[in-house]
DNA sequence: ATAGGGTTAGCT
DNA sequence: AGCTAACCCTAT
């Protein structure tokens, strides 16, 4: 193909002029290629038509390959581990610093290889690497200029540049990693939290610095910001692969957003107050551009008070009426109600102080049908008193409708306790959905008396419409609990980021959340992984299960961590110590896969899983191709029962942290 | 179907 | 008032 032709030029070059360096480095970023450039070729005559066959074979057909693999394929067996072999010799030497950890390739082994295959230039995946995982800037129009920079040969596959879904194998890798370089970690001060590091990645960067404590750590160095050293790292692979880096890179790392001293929300903000100086309140609804339509934006500081007037008050009642308690924003953006410079956060907020009694409501269409009359009948009697006071003047405490009993919930409809529970399995069934609304107020004990049709019109008249009948159905917050965390990182591990197959897996029970739901919950428990589509810190998961420690308890995720050498076990490595930082150090952890038959490790994992008995799990989680594992290859990655013979084998590649599976995994 | 980002509930 | 996390919408 065109593309296999394309690089192999540069590809060949290397060889020729760096052939260490291509074992070096190559691996790192092209872990596929560089195996099948560098490796076979001295052992095959044919190489670059086996390495032809191998590209085609990789992306169409298995069992061709496998098959091919198994004959000649063998040599790679041997090939790796000599190049593994000299690639660890070559890596400890360029890092002397780390003795312990055997050098590792950023991209090694656990990546996903797979996917790697599927394009044609490695670039593609370096190109998005760099830019960060995921589509994620999306919507910044920022040329690509690296792509410049490299002078990529490659102007057709650019299109595809889309990387393929992070799969999990992609994802596993991860923690484990040992920095290549102790020169690439960021100096770790004393006591930085790692957790935070873990966990919350911005504040985490800034953590950092005042940190303290370090000591025990080396042994969670591999725990450390990985977002950080990853850029490190990819900062370096690059300026080996092109002498000229660009700099651009340092501004993917978006960790430091908040506490930028010049921050351009002040400016925003100056300016908006200035604006207000202005228009008063007076002024229509400002232009929602104006407004920060999330009140996360940042540098808000100096927020002034702005208490609210009756007329806001009412402003906001009316809004309630019309549109429904919670829908703060469409509220809001009622032109005929005037706010002052209010948030939707702010309208709720309140709404809750204001009205407790409705904003409370197991029912809020209820709420805002009792809402809704209780104006209207002090409208109606205000004016029936011929009092000239606008319904802006309402007091708001002339609201609270007659039945409600603040102390006693049992008297308002509205004041119900949390009633129903939602069963906790009714997934989508909005609880409060579908019910009633319709004939309540006229209905039952209430007291608030229903309008009549008269009446209504008065109302209208006064600019108090109909309550809105239904709240927008949103549902009820349901926490996620530290099984479905736990479900949840299974089903990564699984499936990667295919969130809707997560939530079908029957076996991870959570069917009962919606695939964003859970991909939601995963950007916001594990956002290191999410947006590094890389690990999961097991800090994380930690964490959590800390706090919940009993429910969870036992099953430890790790998901198949075991099975394939560190990585995955890093990754996952989420708990896996009972014994939380004692642990001796990374050595500890990859010496114990090597000596412990890998089988263990998988055993506490999946367990979850594997009921079903779908070989599904093992075979997707792991890169053990069915025919290595069955075939001559038995790395015993995962599977190798303490196969002695393995064992012997495995040590090699567990220290070189290769990725055994890099060319099966095409499986 | 997923990513990205906005909105809102709940808590402090 | 501020923050986090669950929920939602929409572009891709």
């Amino acid at each position: 193909m065109e593309s296999s032709s394309t690089l192999r030029p540069l590809d060949e070059s290397l060889l020729r002029e760096l052939p260490q360096l291509s074992l070096r480095i190559a691996p790192l970023r092209e872990p596929v290629s560089s195996r099948t450039l560098s490796v076979p070729s001295p052992l095959e005559p044919d190489a670059s038509g086996a390495r032809d066959s191998n590209n085609i074979s990789n992306s169409n057909s298995n069992s061709g390959k496998i098959q091919a693999n198994a004959k000649e394929g063998l040599p790679t067996v041997t090939e790796f581990l000599n190049a593994a072999r000299i690639r660890k010799t070559e890596l400890s030497a360029d890092s002397q610093s780390n003795v312990e950890r055997p050098p590792r390739p950023i991209l090694p082994a656990f990546v996903n290889l797979r996917a790697l295959e599927k394009f044609p230039f490695s670039s593609s995946f370096d190109d998005d690497a760099l830019q960060g995982p995921r589509k994620r800037r999306r919507r910044d129009p920022q040329p690509d200029s690296f792509s410049e920079h490299l002078q990529l040969p490659i102007p057709q596959a650019q299109k595809e540049q889309r990387p393929p879904p992070f799969g999990p194998f992609a994802i596993l890798n991860g923690l484990n990693e040992p920095p290549p370089n102790a020169a690439l970690l960021p100096p770790i001060e004393a006591g930085s939290n790692i957790s935070q590091l873990l966990n919350k990645p911005s504040r985490g960067d800034a953590a950092v610095d005042s940190g303290t404590s370090v000591s025990a750590h080396a042994a969670i160095s591999d725990d450390q910001p990985v977002e950080r050293r990853d850029t490190r790292l990819e900062d370096i692979l690059r300026t080996s692969l092109n002498a000229d880096g660009d700099h651009d890179q340092n501004d993917n790392v978006e960790n430091v957003q908040s506490t930028n001293p010049v921050d351009p929300d002040e400016i925003a903000l100056a300016v908006r107050e200035a604006e207000k100086l202005k228009d008063s309140k007076e002024s229509p609804l400002p232009p929602a551009a104006d407004a920060p339509m999330s009140p996360r934006t940042r540098g808000r500081s100096r927020k002034n008070l702005r208490k609210w007037s009756e007329e806001e008050t009412t402003n906001l009642l009316r809004g309630v009426i019309k549109c429904g308690i919670g829908n703060w924003t469409a509220i809001l953006a009622q032109p005929e109600l005037k706010f002052n410079q209010r948030t939707a956060s702010n309208l709720k907020d309140r709404f809750r102080v204001s009205c407790p009694w409705a904003y409370s409501a197991s029912d809020p269409d209820l709420a805002a049908k009792q809402l809704h009359d209780t104006l209207a009948n002090n409208l109606l009697k205000a004016s029936a008193e011929g009092s000239d006071e606008p319904p802006g003047n309402l007091h708001i405490s002339h609201l609270i409708p007659s039945n409600f009993e603040p102390n006693s919930g049992a008297g308002s409809p509205a004041c119900n306790p949390q009633e129903p529970s939602i069963s906790s399995t009714a997934p989508d069934t909005d609880p409060r959905g579908s019910t009633t609304t319709q004939s309540q107020s006229a209905s039952s004990g209430n007291s608030t008396p229903a309008l009549s049709s008269k009446s209504r019109t008065t109302l209208a008249s006064l600019g108090i419409p109909e309550p809105h009948v239904s709240r927008t159905k949103r549902r009820s917050r349901r926490p996620f609990t530290a099984a479905e965390d736990e479900a949840l990182l299974k089903g990564y591990a699984v499936h990667g980021f295919q969130w809707t197959l997560i939530q079908q897996d029957s076996r991870l029970n959570l069917s009962h959340r919606k695939a964003t739901d859970l991909r939601d919950r995963f950007r916001t428990k594990f956002p290191h992984a999410y947006r590094d589509g890389g690990s999961v810190s097991g800090k994380a998961l930690t964490s959590q299960n800390q706090a919940q420690e009993s429910a969870v308890g036992t099953s430890t995720p790790r998901p198949h961590a075991g099975n394939t050498e560190q990585s995955p076990s890093k990754a996952y490595a989420m708990t896996p110590t009972p014994t939380p930082a004692t642990t001796p150090r990374t050595s500890v952890s990859r010496s114990r896969h090597a000596a412990t038959p890998s089988q263990s490790n998988p055993a506490q994992i999946d367990p979850a899983l594997l009921p079903p008995p779908t070989q599904g799990f093992l075979e997707h989680s792991m890169y053990l191709p069915p025919a290595a594992a069955a075939g001559a290859l038995s790395f015993s990655l995962d599977d190798g029962p303490g196969t002695g013979a393995s064992s012997a084998v495995e040590t090699p590649w567990e220290d070189n942290t290769l990725a055994p599976m890099i060319w099966d995994e095409l499986t």
